[in-house]
DNA sequence: CCATTTGATACCTTAAAAGTATTGATCATG
DNA sequence: CATGATCAATACTTTTAAGGTATCAAATGG
């Protein structure tokens, strides 16, 4: 019994005419009547009742034409969707994203991406710089944003947007509303910093800034998300230099400032040069897409 | 493209192995590489990626699995469940019966059944007795409960029960107490009825019973249920003779009497002798059975 | 009663599936 | 690094199943 026998019994189940339906399924009635019997002996079940100028279908027949409907619907569906996720048109991308980029391109690149590609489901996943790399390497993820750190030989990278640090500090804090705050302004504040081995770039663009002035930062504190961060620097427990997009939903109390000659750090979309997975080249393009129209401004 | 193709993916996709997949198919090595091959044109889509070492998944295959496994799963019940119905373990039966019938031997027969047959859907249709004859005859219903009327052609019947008529009155009522009630005490009271139309066994036992004694019962209404029949009573517009079954739960301000010789009748199940649907046989076999059990008491 | 239509059967032809032999690629072992 | 074993793909041949034609028997309408 395979879907071709349903073809032909559903071609008499609709027809209720062994010529009819010989010529639905391009064959002639003979065969046509051969393949009924043998349909109802494979099955064991007579599905219709005939003779020489009737055809009915018994209720076992009835049934099973409702059954064969649905099966041979469902079988097309099967075809059809190996064919949209092959080209990438259904399927599933797993995005991971610094927590922080919420605040910036991530929103744009998944409206773009879910608009261009609704049969996709985007898994989001937010996860430090550090974890996005080990995953982008592992295979655990498709794709993701973070900050450029360099060389890396398998992703390919697309440049979405440029980010410069802030300062943050308490609304009261003595450097609250100074123009424009230089690293020997910081020399002796506590500062409160993301650990390398959590954004190895971030971290790195901090003790630049200060080193290139032959100033040691002050770091007091080393907590691993951004947004506890912003939370100690709440508590008046030091200040500390975030990225810009952060700064737009600062609590009350809490209040940034620019640096001098403010670090900058490049935000990016990565993947693996070579994905299995078909889905990820429009995620790249739009990528592209974004890059393209920020340049334009 | 067929279910025998996907049975041959579904071979490879689980054992990663041409020659093991080969032998689950019964199947020599070259010609099950062929029909990979051919799978993978009909479709238009790599599913493997393999060399003469490896053999894995693309992701488009990972996806077609899953929908594979769906539909052979659903096209293995459809030939399955054609199979059951066929033999009258699941489908649908039609089953008619007079509303008071509910009150009697329905709810066994119905218990019975659905304990006997889980996968038959019952649907449970009230109607008066002239309906279920011409519904019966009319291949409307499968199977029904009603008042034995002596010849059926075409139907056959099994006796469940005989029930007796008994007299309905308000409480205040004259005969209201009287030990027995013949129809000479009835002459002068006004009779509610069932008409001729409704329940011709019915009415013809009611008519009958006055007749034997050469009266003629002064019916003054003839409303179509026996549920308003007795709301007709509760109100004083008159008396009537009812089914035995119907007379355990009357409402305050009713009660019922016994009469002379009441007449009786048949309760039957009663179906087409040549049924289509093969879940009647079931059926008429327990209405034997509760026949039997009837008849040992 | 006869002609026409229709589903089933008998016989034959064609197409597709499967088998065998072999080749080329890959990997483990010595 | 060479060799042997294993494995997927290809070439050629055989077998099997599907389909076509001719015909028959049954049913129906005129």
């Amino acid at each position: 019994m395979d879907t071709r026998h349903m073809h032909i019994f559903m071609a008499l189940a609709e027809t209720l005419h062994f010529g009819r339906a010989a010529e639905r399924m391009s064959m002639s009635q003979p065969p046509f009547s051969r393949q009924i019997a043998m349909i109802e002996r494979m099955l064991g079940v007579k599905l219709f009742e005939r003779n020489s100028r009737n055809v009915a279908l018994t209720p076992a027949g009835e049934h099973f034409m409702k059954d064969c409907r649905t099966v041979l619907a469902q079988f097309e569906d099967a075809c059809r969707d190996v064919r949209l996720v092959a080209s990438g048109m259904k399927g599933e991308l797993r995005f991971g994203f610094m927590m922080h980029a919420a605040h910036s391109v991530v929103p744009q690149l998944v409206q773009l991406y879910s608009e261009a590609r609704p049969d996709v489901r985007l898994v989001l996943d937010e996860r430090t710089p550090t974890e996005i790399d080990e995953m982008l390497v592992g295979g655990t993820l498709d794709a993701a944003v973070t900050f450029g750190c360099g060389y890396t030989p398998h992703l390919q990278t697309v440049l979405l947007t440029r980010e410069r640090l802030r300062i943050i500090m308490r609304a009261d804090h003595p450097l609250a509303g100074a123009a424009q705050i230089g690293p020997a302004a910081l020399r002796a504040e506590k500062i409160i910093a993301t650990p390398v081995a959590t954004a190895p770039a971030l971290r790195s663009a901090i003790n630049s800034y200060f080193s290139a002035k032959g100033i040691v930062p002050n770091v007091v504190f080393e907590p691993r998300l951004q947004h506890t961060i912003i939370q100690l620097v709440a508590k008046g427990l030091g200040i500390a230099l975030i990225p810009e997009s952060l700064c737009a939903g600062l609590g009350a109390g809490l209040t940034s400032g620019t640096l001098t000659d403010p670090p900058q750090l490049d935000v990016v979309l990565c993947a693996p040069i070579v994905s299995k997975n078909p889905a990820v080249s429009t995620f790249m393009q739009i990528g592209k897409a974004i890059q393209h129209a920020s340049k334009s401004i």
